[in-house]
DNA sequence: TTCTCTACTGTGAACGCTCACAGAACCAGG
DNA sequence: CCTGGTTCTGTGAGCGTTCACAGTAGAGAA
């Protein structure tokens, strides 16, 4: 069985093919592709077993040419790539994506538009229709491909909130405000009352919410605000470092740090270890991401896990309703404390 | 201009609309958007003005139908995912393939084969002709699914040398046996006597050559071969870490350690710390792969970069060629010694 | 019986493109 | 004048599917 379809590079068999073979008609087998609705058991059965003897595929250039889907989506990133690339996060999310559509069947398109040439070149390729729908992997606001699919009717889901963006896009991600909530409470809980923190970009959601968070936490403990305290980063390791320092100038009183990604909090520990101070007995560290930094530093980072398994399914799921005709959802996924040493 | 194309979900052109609007038939516009052989620059530029002014874009399901390509490749990772999807050297590789692949304006479909069952489901998916080729990423050896490929003429590129398959697959590889000799002339150069290494697992091309490099380069300097020196491991850095607590036990005299990774390296240098020995005082390291460990830990490491942007770059350049109905070719690309303070 | 409804099946026509072929126009050589 | 070549152009066919439609058969109701 199969001696054609293991054997030398033959024309593979059509639709046709497995017709005659099962004694029916194009139009059966074509059912039985599709569902098997209103086909009689005998000849599911005997399509199924053709399909089988003749290691049928289906050609999804010719079911595509008709139906005007494509069965594949675009996984974009639309930044200046090295970025994201050496992102652990970034990683987890490719992965989960790619799963959670192999399990549909559906191919993953990875497409990479970096400069604004590039960018050019594949909104054309989305729009002309390649791809059903696209997963936008793009941390900062303002982003004009985003817009522009969005304008062409193309199903979109971004990871993270898009701001700047209309609300009719779609976009799953982790409750960044509770997280932030989460870990400062938990440093309070401590016993600290100087709490700093180093901010993401601030034209980014998360760099926003997790401020946010970190604020209303002090407000809700009855906590002066101080400016003081607040510096901001932009989630690199040397930005912790320049962040910690500065702190450390402005609040030589502190005693925690909410530093709003590991990396930066790697670059907190290196500032504060070289400044004297120890960690966590007089300044308490909490990172954001619970990355593989998190484990490498050491102290081992307290820190917040974002749901990153649950972000890829969710967005998979989101984009695929979209694309059978539902309408665009936002999906906030709950995050995790995770303790270890330094805080 | 091009209002429908901007605008809403519409019936995107067609060859038809182009012929019309330029005023010529389909096989024209046919001939212009293949390479324009046969057509007079009147025809050629009415076409052109034509495309620009309808938005049009060619259908590559209708394109692919006929021609029986597909005009994509795949990227196929066949191992536990994990894996690489952690190492920083295949995040270059995979931005590097689809930079290459999107200069020929060819989509890229990332494959993740991790299990038996997705390994059938996607062979199925290759050989039904839905890629026009494969990149083929997987470091151990006896991979059925190149074999397979192989066999039903599929064209095919590895990362590394495929042991354990016949030649008659194309592959790129860094030069490791020679990169392994660099590094261990270079920690002889620095009066080590007693070297020692912890390899690559050894049913992958990496660590076999690695070692083989290592053998050679003491047998060259007249250094009798000391099966104690030599510890088995596995890329990981726990793996280093073991692997380095057990050449202090055999060998407590050596001077130097080549590692076949940075990431074990940086175990092999914990384990080191804690035994108290300075490094590279007491016993000089010598890493490979230039990954971002090499520069996160301490002291840095010196190490062999691997060109992986020129392997990237050369994979798709083979692969293209062969798809283009060349034999298959195996590169071989240098690699560089980078001095830094471990050595 | 006859009529209708449901479950199932087969058949032409697309989908948008490329390919092979036939023809037109032009030039040159006999 | 015809013949033979180039260079260019238009046309039908067909790639492998799905979709709409037109059947057919059998069951149940009138």
């Amino acid at each position: 069985m199969t001696m054609n379809a293991a054997g030398g590079r033959r024309r593979p068999p059509t639709i046709h093919d497995v017709a005659r073979e099962a004694g029916v008609s194009r139009g059966t087998v074509s059912r039985v592709l599709n569902g098997g609705h209103y086909v009689s058991p005998a000849a599911q059965e005997a399509v199924n077993a053709a399909i089988r003897r003749t290691g049928y595929v289906v050609n999804r250039h010719a079911r595509s040419l008709i139906t005007g889907r494509s069965d594949s989506v675009g996984f974009l990133l639309t930044e200046p790539q090295e970025r994201f690339f050496e992102d652990p996060n970034f990683n987890v999310l490719l992965r989960g994506c790619t799963q959670a559509l192999a399990a549909h069947d559906i191919p993953l398109l990875l497409m990479l538009a970096g400069t604004e040439d590039e960018r050019r070149r594949i909104t054309r390729y989305i729009t002309a229709g390649h791809v059903d729908g696209v997963l936008l992997v793009s941390s900062h606001s303002g982003d004009p491909v985003a817009e522009q699919l969005r304008g062409a009717g193309v199903p979109l889901v971004a990871c993270g909130k898009p701001i700047g963006l209309g609300s009719k896009v779609s976009y799953v991600a982790a409750d960044d405000r509770d997280g932030a909530r989460d870990m400062v409470r938990h440093l309070l809980s401590l016993g600290r009352r100087r709490v700093g923190t180093v901010t993401g970009p601030l034209d980014t959601p998360g760099g926003v919410e997790r401020l946010a968070g970190y604020r209303e936490v002090l407000a809700e403990a009855c906590l002066e605000f101080d400016e003081k305290l607040v510096v901001p980063g932009d989630y690199s390791r040397a930005g912790g470092e320049a962040g910690a320092e500065r702190l450390l100038a402005q609040a030589p009183d502190l005693d925690a740090v909410f530093v709003a990604s590991d990396l930066m909090a790697q670059g907190v520990l290196a500032a504060l270890q070289r400044a004297g101070r120890r960690v966590p007995q007089d300044v308490a560290v909490g990172g954001f991401d619970d990355s593989p930094a998190a484990l490498a530093s050491s102290p081992e980072l307290t820190t917040i896990r974002q749901p990153w398994d649950r972000i890829s399914a969710e967005m998979v799921r989101v984009l695929l309703a979209q694309i059978g005709g539902e309408d665009p959802a936002a999906v906030i996924l709950p995050t995790e404390l995770v303790k270890r040493e330094s805080a």
